[in-house]
DNA sequence: GTCTATAGTTGGATAGAC
DNA sequence: GTCTATCCAACTATAGAC
């Protein structure tokens, strides 16, 4: 009888792990995600996993970084700025939107993770290519991260209750038909995100060219 | 000997549950909010507080609601939309950096909070009444919100180790000084921060030219 | 490298006395 | 409206066998 004591072939590897515990907090949440829970996927025992991981939070850490992973950046290479930071902008938020509850570890910053520093260097290397100074360079990759996380982290549409008798006209006058807005939230947080990387582009080529013209 | 079965003064309240809980939120973050945490910092014991609310969850939702309370509307009465869009912007950001960690619970939305859907009537109220086209209103609304909580949920600077020997040049050739940023995580956070609305707000008043000539 | 066993906390919430 | 007592579930992590 096999007690399952070592296996020749490891049952587990970091990948698997770490897939396995995305996927939890994607369904289920943060708060989903403990040890017991996630071994218990990977049809291993809890304590198992720490031959692979010394912390959880290292587990959370490994989740966030290849959220951070999925993010393109080819569009660095020879593109005008203003339309690879588009471009960026949309692969971003898309990788985060599939993966919003992780959002809030990522939003500690890169720290000592690689993709995340991966991405960080490509966007302040390319501004700064592109002649941004780079006290302004770094200003363009805070201020991206926060528009992107900011949208990334929960819909908007998506936090009004549908429910026409929610929003009373006396205590809210404007927010009459504010319960539709969570049938279509998909469509009004789309529009709202590309509305705001169109202004904040437009607002940040006219400080580009105020730049170009003093120097 | 008083038992302190039923004292003749109510010994809590749920404003005072609420400044406690903020408090213990902004001091140790949100997993640290527990009943019977929050009941010893009130110096009563941790069932005492389900006389006031029904669930932790209605703790801290009133939690994120005193937080939006915080923000200030008068901007909205007379002022030129551009001009009240910023001075709200940085208000509603001030009142979110003082409590980052509740910022994920603001981003469920305002649901049926009250101090919630005030800020968002007003805003709404106010974009619509400058002239903005209810759609585009909504999307303002929107992208303000992904900016400032995006802005409020953690710094950026403060997101990069201070290590000089964390950042190495060969796997990260533009983050040379990127260890340099700890230090002085408010003004560059401050600065990235004003540099993004500013541009946001260029570019919106851009739109709302063009949407004035064609129509 | 996986298991079992377990230590040692901590958690949300209810029942019923006063 | 606060208390005490209690339920029972869940948690991270370690020790040591195989």
């Amino acid at each position: 009888m096999c007690a399952m004591a070592r296996p020749h072939k490891p049952l587990l590897s970091t990948d698997r792990i770490v897939a396995a515990a995305a996927n939890l907090v994607d369904a289920e949440g943060l708060a989903a995600l403990s040890t017991r829970r996630l071994a218990a996927e990977l049809g291993v025992s809890g304590p198992s996993l720490y031959n692979h991981f010394r912390t959880k939070d290292e587990i959370l850490e490994a989740v966030a970084d290849s959220v951070s992973a999925q993010v393109d950046l080819s569009m660095f290479d020879g593109r005008d700025w203003r339309t690879a930071l588009h471009d960026w902008a949309v692969s971003y938020r898309s990788a985060l939107r599939d993966h919003p509850n992780i959002v809030p570890v990522l939003a500690r910053g890169p720290g000592r993770r690689p993709a995340g520093l991966r991405l960080a260097d490509a966007v302040f290397g390319a501004m700064v290519e592109a002649g941004w100074p780079p006290a302004q360079a770094t200003s363009i990759g805070a201020l991206m991260r926060y528009f992107v996380m900011g949208s990334a982290l929960g819909s908007f549409a998506g936090g009004f209750v549908d429910d026409e008798t929610a929003y009373d006209p006396a205590d809210y006058p404007h927010l009459g038909q504010a319960h539709l807005l969570a049938d279509r939230q998909d469509e009004i947080d789309e529009r709202a995100f590309e509305t705001g990387l169109t202004a904040l582009l437009d607002g940040l080529a006219h400080q580009f060219e105020q730049l170009r013209r003093t120097a």
